[in-house]
Formats: C-alpha cells, structure tokens, sequence
DNA sequence: CCTTTATTGCAAGTCTCTTGCAAGTAACAT
DNA sequence: ATGTTACTTGCAAGAGACTTGCAATAAAGG
C-alpha cells in the first residue's frame, strides 16, 4: 500500500511519516487530475485537515525528491502541478483551454524520436514534455 | 523585409512601430535561440538601447497578440521565452539541463497523433507543446 | 517518558509578470 | 512645419507563485 511504500523512502533520507504528508499523499492518491499547490491546499481545508500552504509546497518537494510525485508545468499556467508516479505509468495530458480540464492520454511517441534526436544533434536525451491543448466535449 | 511586415501588422490594429519595438524585433531577429524578457532586457542594455524591462513585456505581449512571436514556457524554468514565428516553421525544442543552452529540433512528430487523440478523447486539439531535455555535447 | 532532530506555521523575502498613471512621442490632418 | 490626438513609455506599485529564516512543535527511537 502506498503509506508503506512512501514511509520506506522518508525513512530512508531521514524524514519522518507525518499527519500533513498522509494527508497530502491521500489526497494525490485519491485524485485523477494533476493538483496545483494551491488546489492541494484548499482542498484539504475543505476536508479539515488543518496544514499551511508553505507545508504543501515543502510536501510536494519533498515527494517529488523521492521520485514519487511528477511535477507537471503546463503551458500558460502560471503554476506547476503535481501527481502521483506510484503504480502509473509514462504519460502526457490534454488540457481543455477554455475549462482547464485536464485529461491523461496514456500514450507516448517518443521513444523512437529520441534515437533520431540523439543522432541530429549530439545531445544525450533524458526527458521530454508533451502537452495537448483544445476544446473539451463540454466545451465545444 | 520583417520591419515593413511588422508595421503593417500594427498599423492594422491601431498600433505604432517604436524605437523599442524595433530594438526588440531586431535582437529577436539575429538572436537563434529563445529568449527571456530579462535576457531581452540585458541584452539591449548592453546594445545601448534605452528601455525598460516592462516596455520589453509589453512588447513581447503585442508581437504574440499579432501572431509573430511564440512564447514557450520550457519545464522547470520559471520565466518564459519568445521566438520569432515569421520566417521560421513550426518545431520544437532541446535544453541543456546542464547550461541552459536550448537547439530547434526541426521536427514535429505529432501530426497523425492528434487524429487518434481525437478519437480517443473526444476533445478537439488545437495546439500543443513538445520539449526535450538532456545533455549537450559540451556537458556531457 | 525523554531526548534528539526533522517538520511545521508564520512572517518576510524573491522572482516573474502586470497594472495605473502622468509624461512622451508616433501618426496624421491641417 | 505645426498642432492634435491617441498610442506608448517609464516609474512605482501590485499580484501571484514559490522560497527561506526561525522559533515552536512533534515524530522517532531508546
Ligand atoms: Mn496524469
Ligand atoms: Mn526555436
Ligand atoms: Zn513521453
Ligand atoms: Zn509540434
């Protein structure tokens, strides 16, 4: 279970299991679209659990530095936004422009690109970003 | 010529052609990499041109409104960058992760995909965005 | 239960980018 | 050329996302 999982990696950089990191990773766990900071933090106000915005920014850091939470920058948003890594796979986003739905295309093109890229331009690829804008069905 | 090009984009919405606005256009113009307002802003400063870092945003902000510059958000930087799109077709990008330095792929692999997106998602693609990192030759 | 040390909340700071407004200047008609 | 008009600029201030300093709090382990 993924408590587990993300308390073994704290553990393991000597940092502890606490009330806000459960209830930021419940929340993320629980969510199927990326979370801004801001988002994370009215949320969990909405649910009670008392945390400052600070302790979310710290939280997704820290999450992120164990390699358990993808930190996305969509386009012309101002913000970045995060998601769970544990237990899904590569993937990009579609994002409606007129709603900011954000929708998981579980597919990804580059593997191959990556050789040709490598062979143009003498670089060593690691990572990329992929990122769909549109109109939503609703929004059309 | 870009300059008459320009004028005729602004004089058709109400617009003026400017000392600053011809300093920005040229740099953009002889510069093969994207560049920040602030990088913009040095770079004039260095040039001997008198301008203030919000008349650079501005600027910016009118050459996107007009459909001659794009403005790219690459991961992680926190500061977005503006290329000339006039004379230039569409393409992506690779940054350094080491240095900084950013090379044009001059591919776009996405053409059939945004087909099956469609089907897939049911939304309808506008644009999107693609961006490669990694190590350039010298940092690696 | 006690000690140690990571974590938290609050305040303040940084950075990018935007906005309000008076002064400057490009565009156009006299 | 000169004047009129309205767009543009610079400066100051503001907005928003994110970070940092520090004292108080609370995990973890014995
Ligand atoms: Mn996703
Ligand atoms: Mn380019
Ligand atoms: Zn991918
Ligand atoms: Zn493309």
């Amino acid at each position: 279970m993924l408590e587990k999982i993300i308390s073994q990696g704290l553990k393991a950089t000597g940092r502890r299991m606490t009330r806000t990191r459960k209830a930021v990773l419940s929340l993320l766990e629980r969510t199927h679209e990326p979370l801004s900071a801001s988002e994370i933090f009215a949320q969990l106000q909405e649910d009670q659990v008392a945390i400052d915005l600070v302790t979310v920014y710290r939280t997704v850091n820290v999450l992120k530095d164990l390699g358990l939470v993808a930190q996305l920058d969509l386009h012309h948003e101002g913000q970045s936004r995060y998601e769970l890594k544990e237990g899904r796979k590569h993937h990009h986003h579609i994002r409606c422009q007129v709603c900011g739905k954000i929708v998981d295309l579980l597919l990804c093109p580059l593997k191959k690109l990556t050789k040709l890229i490598e062979e143009r331009t003498k670089f060593v690829v690691g990572d990329h970003t992929l990122e769909f804008t549109g109109f939503c069905p609703q929004c059309q």
